[in-house]
DNA sequence: TTAGGGTTAG
């Protein structure tokens, strides 16, 4: 008893860690390391002062161990996310022989199905279910219950998470919010909001914090911002508005659905801010076209010694690809090489994209080659570089390289795939794939019908882009960009026109800039002039869109188009256009088309200080000069091209036979059937001078 | 002694 009485005093003076230690050494002193109450009393400071060493260490110095001392040790180990360690240690607890008092409760199984969740282990946490289930106490216990319904969740089977919420009938906050949280995480955002509203309008249960952060994820998955502001009253109302994940989840919200200002006012005002406040408003940034303000942020960040993660870095370095700062991105590469999380899938997958975006291919795949593993993820970033690059035809080979590795492809590889064959306009295959995503069930899918749609047109089998499009249950704004531009491409203006008009009247889309440039480059190729100006005027004017210098270079082009090339040089100049290459490159083009050789010596000097090294303006130059006979210019500007040591990238023909692709670019040799394609062009040419064609002497190219 | 939560890559 007086040693008791000692250790009772000694547990009271026991105010922080650091007495711990001596208190474990009195208790060895006295002899009491036997005494399994003290030692259970002991272990539980332990976990309490983090130290878990010291605390395995005086678990497995003990022989008598009762649940209470098993829970702790499971639930220490847990915290610190061993799982391995801890399904090791419950499995140990099982096999021991089993008395009443150290049979697992229902305070041990939670964590051992925690751990499964942890490790993905559907079969072990099935096998413990199948335990639970034969005992009433623990079967019927609210904890095992969230615990369950969080395992299945992670393992993505919902049905079975609701096989466990059904069998409480009376859930509780907790259960509700692990249900709500499981089909938020697995995507199906509508579904957690339905449980939500249930679990507050029929069985007038009152949400706490955890509830919310899961109720505002859900609002940020379907960008329903509205929803999600009203989270945010009610949050401020209950007063959770200091909670920082919560915060945070806000932040997510505005940033994912593009409000800026509302993040940065979220992230000013925040009381106190972590990794991941700072890795949001930097994502937000580099999301949402600001590329520049993403970067100086991060420096901001390391400046005041936050310690950025991995998913920063996945952050910064979207932000140098769209900002096509290499060097920056070279930085964060040598800080990812640091922090030894350079071949982490995501931020290795980050950097290949981001190298490829710089047109650093070999950086790109050096780092792919080194991946240790690879997922869909990855192999659509470098599928997706090589397209970007110019390079459509071997980003196929990366697709047929991907599918004999034994990754199974999903909707978003689909689409770059089919984009890549809409670049190259190759019909047999554009067949094939349709038929396989109709077979795999992607087609439902209505950014994979944008794609489609997009893929036949350009394909010249505009029939199918219709019958595509006609046959969608659901049409967003990239669909109905999509039919109208390929309406565009086939030179069916007023189709495109009426398209545009069906979108805005019939089906509430809101046309954004893409649509614009689709409808107002279809009135272009038709020569629509008077309705291009007025869905210009609207474009201002009524959506408030701001014209980028693509839209002028297509209104530039649809005056220069139809000749009124003075109207054109006055509409650059009077719109105080941010005068881009393109706008000019447009202008210069339209000269090109009614030989204007005046303009086009004025028009070229400018482009020639905007883009000093783009060999296609001195080409376009030069055919005018040569069209007109002036041949010393043409030697002139050769000679500046030579200068400089421009080159222009060779144009290539493609065509598909028999779903192979051959190219063929100019004095090109090296087809095995040369010979044989000579020979019948020299046929057909025959023929055709027989049938009495004349060949257009003006588009031969006087070739720089 | 328990529990459910927030940031990322194509």
């Amino acid at each position: 008893m007086k040693s008791k009485e000692l250790i009772t005093h000694l547990f009271e003076a026991c105010k922080d860690g650091r007495s711990v230690s001596q208190l474990h050494s009195q208790i060895l002193k006295n002899g009491l390391i036997s005494n399994s109450l003290f030692v259970t009393k002991l272990n539980s400071i332990y976990t309490k002062y983090s130290s878990l060493e010291l605390a395995r260490k005086l678990f497995d110095e003990t022989p008598d161990r009762t649940v209470y001392l098993w829970n702790s040790i499971l639930r220490s180990h847990c915290r610190e996310k061993q799982w391995e360690v801890t399904l090791h240690l419950f499995n140990n607890m099982l096999s021991t022989t089993s008395t009443m008092s150290d049979k697992p409760d229902n305070f041990t199984v939670p964590i051992a199905i925690k751990a499964c969740a942890g490790l993905l282990a559907l079969r072990t946490g099935k096998t413990i279910h199948g335990l639970v289930k034969k005992n009433d106490k623990i079967n019927s216990d609210m904890f095992v219950g969230s615990a369950l319904v969080e395992l299945y969740a992670k393992c993505g089977e919902m049905g079975d998470a609701l096989g466990v919420f059904e069998e409480f009938p009376e859930p509780d906050v907790v259960l509700w919010t692990s249900m709500i949280t499981g089909y938020q995480q697995n995507g199906n955002a509508e579904k957690a909001l339905s449980f939500f509203s249930r679990m507050v309008m029929d069985e007038g249960l009152t949400p706490d914090r955890v509830t919310l952060v899961s109720v505002v994820s859900s609002c940020a998955q379907l960008m329903n911002l509205g929803a999600g502001k009203c989270v945010h009253g009610f949050t401020i109302k209950m007063g959770f508005d200091t909670d920082l994940s919560l915060v945070n989840s806000f932040l997510n919200l505005y940033a994912k659905t593009g409000s800026i200002r509302n993040a940065r006012n979220l992230f000013e005002k925040m009381y106190e801010k972590d990794v991941i406040s700072w890795s949001s408003m930097i994502s937000c940034y580099a999301q949402n076209q600001k590329p520049d303000e993403a970067l100086s942020l991060f420096n901001q960040m390391v400046e005041k010694r936050y310690d950025p993660n991995s998913v920063t870095l996945v952050s910064v370095l979207q932000a140098c690809a769209a900002a096509g700062n290499v060097d920056e991105g070279r930085r964060i590469h040598e800080l990812a090489k640091r922090k030894g999380c350079e071949l982490d899938v995501s931020v290795s997958t980050a950097l290949v994209d981001m190298y490829m975006k710089c047109s650093c291919i070999e950086k790109a795949v050096d780092l792919f080659k080194r991946m240790p593993q690879k997922d869909v993820v990855c192999w659509g970033a470098f599928i997706s570089g090589y397209a970007q690059n110019g390079l459509a035809n071997e980003s196929l080979g990366i697709f047929r390289s991907m599918l004999s590795d034994g990754t199974r492809p999903d909707a978003v590889i689909m689409v770059k795939v089919l984009k890549a064959c809409a670049e190259l306009g190759i019909l047999h295959q554009a067949l094939c794939l349709h038929c396989y995503l109709v077979s795999s069930g992607f087609d439902d899918k209505v950014f994979v019908g944008a794609a489609l749609i997009d893929l036949y047109s350009k394909c010249g089998n505009l029939e199918n882009s219709i019958r595509v499009f006609e046959g969608m249950n659901q049409r967003d704004v990239v669909v109905w960009s999509s039919m109208i531009a390929g309406y565009g491409i086939h030179g069916f203006g007023s189709e495109a026109i009426r398209t545009f008009n069906r979108m805005i009247e019939s089906s509430r889309v809101i046309p954004n800039d893409i649509t614009f440039l689709s409808i107002l480059s279809a009135c272009s190729h038709t020569g629509l002039v008077e309705e291009g100006f007025k869905i210009f005027d609207e474009m201002v004017h009524k959506y408030q869109i701001e014209p980028t210098s693509e839209h002028y270079s297509v209104m530039v082009d649809l005056l220069g188009r139809t000749g009124k090339l003075d109207k054109a040089m006055e509409f650059i100049s009077q719109k105080q256009v941010p005068s881009g290459a393109h706008v000019w490159g447009a202008l210069l083009g339209a000269c090109r088309i009614h030989q204007n050789v005046e303009m086009a010596e004025a028009v070229a000097k400018k482009l020639f200080r905007l883009d000093p090294d783009h060999a296609g303006y001195y080409v376009l130059l030069s055919n005018i000069y040569a069209v007109d006979g002036k041949w010393d210019s043409v030697a002139k500007i050769r000679n500046l091209v030579k200068e400089k040591g421009l080159k222009r990238t060779p144009g290539q023909s493609l065509i598909e036979v028999k779903s192979r692709l051959h190219t063929f670019s100019a004095a090109d040799s090296s087809h095995p059937e040369f010979e044989c394609i000579s020979w019948l062009l020299r046929e057909l040419e025959v023929k055709m001078r027989e049938e009495g064609y004349v060949p257009d002497v003006d588009f031969m190219l006087h070739d720089v």
